[in-house]
DNA sequence: ACCTGAACACCGTTCAAGT
DNA sequence: ACCTGAACACCGTTCAAGT
């Protein structure tokens, strides 16, 4: 077969495709032939829909970002709250698809949902009283921290051997092992404290501000 | 020649000359026949001092986070000022390799230099009067906003093309197209603003804590 | 112990050829 | 227009052979 009369593949299809690889085996997984196996296609068919490999996994990206929840900055909902509970959309996309997260960590943006959710929170701080340089300080930020946390290796990084951490080296990192067991619970937690402490710093600086808000 | 009486290659000189080469030319430049070529070696050679192209890139990963100045968690500055510096420090020797980012954001945490890291900020929160608990969430969150912010393409996100931007999609981004010119500016304003908010909002807790500080 | 070249099983991407 | 197989210039890593 050459060209079949109904195209075989489509940018969708192979967008949920790579994803479904992505989150079943890994980012190293996703080589361009493996993808097309996965597709039931040969690997330069891939070619016909996407111009390289890297713009596959931008959609993939994309398709993900485009689950983050913008609905709290149209509602009402005031704006220390819709920040709070949108960085939790926000990670929680991330988190569900884990592998991926580093390849969203070094190419974001540009495509429309990301560009989506950037208007959404910018456009809701200008609208909450901010002035237009600092929403975008905001925005940028809230994004550091939420994509920072989402890559999470931090209790990652410590091996499970109470052996490991010789206390003449390290003289705080006694309980350090244990750290691989509740590797879950403390990137949660970091993350809850962090953004409290953010949104809180936040609303301290909007006072300073001195300006009209709702 | 097989084997010179004096080795060519060190575990030292093969990380200095990965570390120039990802700078100079970025992390897809570092091959290993490229870097064994670098170091007038061929590429097999490598394996004699590395079990793996991984440990190399986390051998320069730790080099880098060596560079963090981690003095002002031992010289009695108070913690919320600590904690500042220390962040501005970190962030500092992140970027001076950006094409590194990437790989630091999914490989850090079990070798010296990291565990020495998290070892002093612990360790200072602790003594500080954070319960251990916290002084964890502490270090962890810090590292997620840092690395976030070294990553920093939110800017970068934006193309320099005043049509990328329709109205009709994206309200609130009429000026967003400025913000590729801008980019270095607001990383770090962004950085400084959160850096601010994220203090100022443990300050905060830290007072509900009630416990016996400095 | 430490280097070499050859080899294995892969890559991403291009391109002429097919319908 | 959309798929194919062949090909190009690469990969990371293993391994027997050399000294």
């Amino acid at each position: 077969m050459a060209r079949p009369r109904k195209p075989l593949l489509s940018r969708e299809r192979i967008v949920a495709t790579a994803l479904a690889l992505v989150d079943a085996e890994g980012l190293a997984a996703v080589s361009t032939r493996r993808l097309a196996a996965e597709l039931g296609v040969s690997g330069p068919s891939l070619y016909n829909h996407f111009t390289t490999k890297d713009e596959i996994l931008g959609a993939v990206a994309d398709s993900v970002i485009a689950d983050v929840d913008l609905s709290m900055f149209e509602d009402g909902t005031d704006w220390p709250e819709a920040l709070t509970a949108w960085a939790r959309s926000y990670r929680s996309a991330l988190t569900a698809h884990p592998h991926l997260v580093p390849f969203l960590a070094h190419g974001p943006g540009r495509r429309p949902a990301g560009l989506r959710l950037a208007d959404a929170v910018f456009g809701a701080m200008v609208k909450a009283g901010w002035p237009p340089a600092q929403a975008t300080r905001i925005g940028a930020l809230m994004r550091y921290f939420v994509t920072g946390s989402a890559l999470a290796s931090f209790a990652g990084g410590f091996v499970d051997d109470p052996g490991a951490y010789d206390p003449a080296d390290y003289p705080h990192l006694g309980q350090a092992h244990l750290l691989a067991t509740h590797r879950r619970e403390i990137d949660e937690g970091a993350f809850e404290t962090g953004l409290r402490a953010l949104v809180a710093g936040l609303v301290l600086q909007y006072r300073e501000l001195g300006v009209a808000g709702p």
